[in-house]
Parts: structure tokens; C-alpha cells; sequence
DNA sequence: GAAAAATTTGTTAGCGCTGTCATTTTGAAT
DNA sequence: ATTCAAAATGACAGCGCTAACAAATTTTTC
């Protein structure tokens, strides 16, 4: 029935076909494709109409095998929180999708301690040509480390530490500092917090304005208006049994995050206390929680999704530029976004 | 002071360092690494040692061009919750990393109206080897229907159609009837219903529960006792008001899924219902959220992390299997899952 | 112990593209 | 016109691997 072929083992379209319909070389096709100058504009439009007519698009394993690069960025995350990568993967794709990358997703299995071989072991199976780090990976200096040995571009989103490279944060201290002046403004002078994981970076900025903030009112800073959480709800329950059962508690209590202020709510609710008549709480990243809450709960909004945008649009800038040069330094290139305070229900003015 | 080296183009080790190393030809080095039989357990070894030794590892693009393989299964997701996109990857890469596949994500860009288009410029952009679909994509004909026209296997997560292939589900109905022989065995015997987006499949099969659970146990099932809700927070403060404002309220009420629960939750605490002692809620889902509410809410608990583990596991083996016959037609398998109903405390008998 | 069958291994030709370098064409400068 | 540089295009060799087939080796059979 059927007659054996000559070539065509795959019915795929090649740029062989896209060469042969607009009457010029490979070559050309591929520098049309590459985007490369120095290919006259009649031709290029020439060469643009066949991969149209012909719904051509490179195959891009033969590219990544010819070329140096694969088109392909990774994302490596560690145990975030779901809203937190959701927002930050509808960034990245939004990137990606601009510039006709595609998205390589890992996560290190949990039963690998060695966090930095992880990553070396995915980026040399994987070959992306750049990573994006998100916390706390981004933190690892061991895996950053590592990826300059490889030569692997990468750029992070909320880097700690004062490190060269690619990267976009947050001025958590600032907005911190805005929280403090927003419960100050209601008239709150007795403000209490609850710092987030020792090992979790945003914890010490996030205190430092806690205390900048009151440093500006004229608010002593009091020890024992401070505890230290795990950014989770527990946590924030724990604090909550701490701050009600002083004999003199805050009249408001600024969570470093949505979780935990939300376990302090929850623990407040249930002793019985009206929010925020009878207490002020504010959370930090505005996550869909704050709005789930009742009273949905005072935050600072983190533009996690756009961060994460920009960010990788600092990496593909790099990619695309030292596309030739493998080991090209990293530029040093961090932007700050504004993280704004959002008032919602579960600040007051403090009973007088 | 470098003498322009002969052949090492890249530093990378190949598949000829490998078959040097052990002294066997690449095509049998290629065997180990593919697993296929009729290799002398000694050479194996042998090749194995030197894999190890050398710390190689194949060039994925080499294989993709020269196979007819990419080992890299795809992702397609719209607008599902973080949550439950969360559970979702962390299943598919587990299964990932076990096969040694890698995850490609992608969403569709919002102002593509055509689904099935992209999925289609998806496919042929990034050639995975398979797709991996997850409501509401799954359930889009025209995206299945592009799919075998082009001979893309696929696996779904809880498909709603009869449709013969590989997936994977949970018998929403009987977690409904469940919850409702929960709530009648509490006593209850007035109960009311929020049901979800009617363009979501889940819908209909948790409403079918419903009444379900209402036959078994003889009472009549009143219209006016359900309500249709968008699985949002809004539909189920919609509810709420609804349901409060009734002469005779329903004594308990079942949301078809936790965010509609947490709507109902919040708009009778606002009202000053004690719950669960004026009104018991169930939702359905077991999302973090039913964890951080106050009460913490009775839910049903889908095991989302590991149907989507399964369902993967589910295309891979289909993969591996056809991995040479390009256009097999996809087994028809589908493995249902168990929904736990998770008591918590928002269900209380009614008051006496 | 030779022939036949089964098993294991090797040889070679691409897969579809990009990089290098050679060649042609174009435009500017005599 | 003629020369020459610059711009545009093309020819061709791989990139590192797998598929198809060929060859060598081992095992079985009588």
C-alpha cells in the first residue's frame, strides 16, 4: 500500500521547505529566524511570508544541539508558598512567552540534602540557558557559587545578601516602616510585632522598619513588644496567647506576614475580642488570604507577580545579549519595587 | 598562549568519552543509557562504572533531534487556583524526577481567545513528548480533539466526559453524598446547598451527591434550598444572605467548595451567627484555607498531589511503552480517587 | 564439533539546525 | 567605467545522539 520514502521521516516541516518556498539558502532562513542583521529587508519579508504560509516553526532541539543556546529558562523552587510561586510562574511565563522562551519547572526532591548539587544536576540535564532563583534558593551562596563555576546566568528575585548580579527586591524595610506610620496615625502608641524566621531574610529588614518606624514617632522600641514567629499560623497563634495575656497589651500588632497575622486573628477571634474595635493587626504581602479573612486584614502588597516578570526579563536581556559569550559576567543590575501599604478592615483607631 | 585545540567544541563530556572510557561502541553506551535489553550485564557495568566515573550526562537536545523522544512532558494550566496548581506540579514532578522527565509549564496567554490554538502552537514550539491537562483545559473538546488530530498523548485530571484515555479522577458524587450523611447523622435535616460554576464540571456530580445523600435518608430535596454559586468568595457571601434572610434558614449548609464555604463563613460571623452553633458549614476541597478559617472548616479532602503524581505516572508509562509508534492510540484508563470527608469545626449538631 | 540460531556489539547515516568561512552582490569612491 | 570595501548570501561541516542495519560473538542443537 504504501510506497517507501525517500527523506521524510518525520512529517514535520523543516527549514529546508521554508528555504526552498522563498528561493534562498538555509542560512538565510536561519538568520531571518535569529533575527540577525545584515539580511536585506526584501528578503527578509520574503523569508518571514514562507514560514508563515507554511505555520513553520524550528525544531528546537536541533537548535539547542547546533547553537549554544536552548531557549529554555528553569525556575528552581524550595517549599514556597503556593500563592507565592503561582504568582511568581504567571510572571516568569508572562516574560517568556514575550521573548519565545519556555519554562523548565523543578523542585529538588526533598530527600536530596545537597540543595547546590541538586541544581547543578538539573541545569546539566536540562541545559537552560539561565536560572531563575526565587527564596530562599536564592540565598544559597553555595548554589550561586556553583552556578558561576558552570558559567550559568541567573538573576534572583528578593536577594538578601549585597551580592552582584541580576536581581529585583522589595524595600521591606520602608514598607514596614509605612505600616508602623499608618498604626501611629490611628493613634496606636503601644505596637507590637511578630518578627518571621530567623533564616528567612525579609525577617530582618521587616523588624529594622518596625523599629524605624517607631523611631520616628518617638516610640521606644520595647522588647516585649516583640516575638519571634515561623511565619506561619501557628505562629501567629502563639503570638496572639503571648499579647493578650499581658497585663497591659498593644492596642494594635503588626504580623511581618499575612499567616501569621491571620493566626493571630483566628486566636483573637476565639478569646472572644472584636477586630479591630478592640485590637489593630496588620499583615505583610497581601496575600488572596488578607482578603479571605474577616475583617479582611490590613497589608502591605508585594508585587511578587511583576517582580518575577522583571526579573526575568533582566535574565533573557543577558541571555540574548551574551548569547555568544558562555561565561559572560553577570552585570549588576538590582531594581526595587514599591510594596504599598493596603488598608483594609482590621485596623481602627484604638478605643479611646 | 592557547593552541587552537582540535575537536573539543564544547568542554562537555559526550557519549564518545563515555564509549572510549568503557571500550565498547557509542551505540551500546546509547543501549545502557536507554535501558535496552540485549546488553551483557558485564558491559553494562562496565558502562555504568564509566558514567559514573565521568559524571556524564546525555545532551537532551542531541537526543531529541536524533529520537524521536524529548523526554519533557508539558503542563498546560488557566486560571486555576494557586493552590491547587501548587498540589498539582508538586505531583507531576515527583513522578517527573522518578523517570527522569522534565516539566515544561505553560499558560495561555489571556488575550489568545483560541485555547485550542495555543495549545497547538504549545506543542509545536516546545515538541513535549506529552501533555498533561488539568481542569477547565482538560475538558475543552476542541483542545482533545487537536490533540490526537496531531497524535500528542495526554493525560487528564479529573475529566468530566465520558471520553476513552488516560486520567484520573475522584467520585465527587459519593464525597458529596458523605457530607451529607455527615450532617444528617449530626441531625440535621434542613440542609442547604451552594453549587458551583455550572460551567464547571465538578457541578453537577457534587450536586448529584446531594440529593443523593438527601434519598438515603428519605428527606425531600427543596429547591429553595439551593443556590448557585462561581466557587468564589463573593457567590458564597451571596449565599449566605440568602440563606440568613429565610423565615426558616437551613440548619446547616454544604458549599461546594471551600472558597464559597469561607464567603458563607465570613457573612454569618459579620451577621453574628455563632457557627457552628446556630449554623453548621461544610465545603469541599480541603484547600490550606479550610485550615486557616475560624472555625476550621469541615471539607471534603481531595488528594490533589497525588492524583496528579498518578495521572503522570499514567502518560509516562504510556510514553515509555510507545515510545517509538508515534500515533498509538492512547490506552483507555481511569483511576478513580477516594475524598475523605475531614470533620473539623465548623459542623455541630443543631441546636435542640 | 559443525551448523544453525540467538544474542550481543559495531558501523554508518542522518535528525534540523547554527557556526565558520567562502562567495557573490551591492554601493561608494575613484 | 573600474576598483574596492562593505553588505548580503551561500556551501558545508558538524553539534551529540539514535535508528537501521551489518557484523561478530555466543549459545544451542544434533
Amino acid at each position: 500500500m504504501h510506497q517507501k520514502r525517500q527523506r521524510p521521516t518525520t512529517g514535520r516541516i523543516t527549514i529546508n521547505d521554508v528555504a526552498e518556498r522563498s528561493g534562498v539558502s538555509i542560512k538565510t532562513v536561519s538568520r531571518v529566524l535569529n533575527n540577525e542583521p545584515s539580511v536585506r529587508p526584501s528578503t527578509r519579508a520574503r523569508v518571514e511570508a514562507a514560514v508563515q504560509a507554511l505555520d513553520y516553526s524550528p525544531n528546537p532541539s536541533a537548535r539547542g544541539l547546533a547553537g549554544t543556546q536552548s531557549r529554555m529558562i528553569g525556575l528552581i523552587y524550595e517549599n514556597p508558598s503556593p500563592n507565592y510561586l503561582f504568582r511568581t510562574i504567571t510572571g516568569v511565563l508572562e516574560a517568556c512567552n514575550g521573548a519565545g522562551y519556555a519554562l523548565s519547572l523543578q523542585a529538588p526532591s526533598p530527600d536530596e540534602p545537597n540543595l547546590a548539587e541538586s541544581v547543578t544536576r538539573f541545569v546539566s540535564q536540562s541545559r537552560v540557558d539561565g536560572l531563575l532563583l526565587i527564596p530562599p534558593v536564592g540565598d544559597v551562596v553555595a548554589v550561586l557559587d556553583a552556578l558561576e563555576a558552570i558559567g550559568l546566568p541567573y538573576a534572583r528575585v528578593s536577594p538578601l545578601d549585597g551580592r552582584p548580579g541580576l536581581g529585583v527586591s522589595v524595600d521591606d524595610r520602608h514598607a514596614s516602616a509605612q505600616v508602623v506610620a499608618h498604626l501611629t496615625g490611628l493613634g496606636h502608641r503601644r505596637i507590637g510585632f511578630i518578627s518571621g524566621h530567623p533564616e528567612h531574610g525579609a525577617t530582618q529588614s521587616r523588624l529594622e522598619g518596625y523599629r524605624l518606624g517607631l523611631l520616628r514617632k518617638d516610640l521606644d522600641f520595647e522588647k516585649e513588644l516583640v516575638v519571634e514567629g515561623r511565619f506561619d499560623l501557628e505562629s501567629g497563634r502563639r503570638a496572639g496567647a503571648y499579647f493578650l495575656d499581658m497585663k497591659n497589651p498593644p492596642t494594635a500588632i503588626f504580623a511581618s506576614n499575612d499567616e501569621m497575622a491571620a493566626g493571630l486573628l483566628q486566636f483573637a477571634l476565639e478569646r472572644g475580642w472584636r477586630i479591630p474595635e478592640q485590637l489593630s493587626i496588620a499583615g505583610f504581602d497581601d496575600t488572596p488570604l488578607s482578603r479571605t479573612l474577616w475583617p479582611p486584614l490590613t497589608t502591605v502588597h508585594q508585587p511578587i507577580r511583576h517582580m518575577a516578570l522583571r526579573a526575568t526579563e533582566l535574565l533573557l536581556e543577558h541571555l540574548d545579549i551574551h548569547n555568544h559569550a558562555a561565561g559572560a559576567r553577570l552585570g549588576s543590575r538590582v531594581e526595587v519595587f514599591d510594596a504599598p501599604l493596603v488598608e483594609r478592615g482590621t485596623t481602627a483607631p484604638p478605643r479611646a
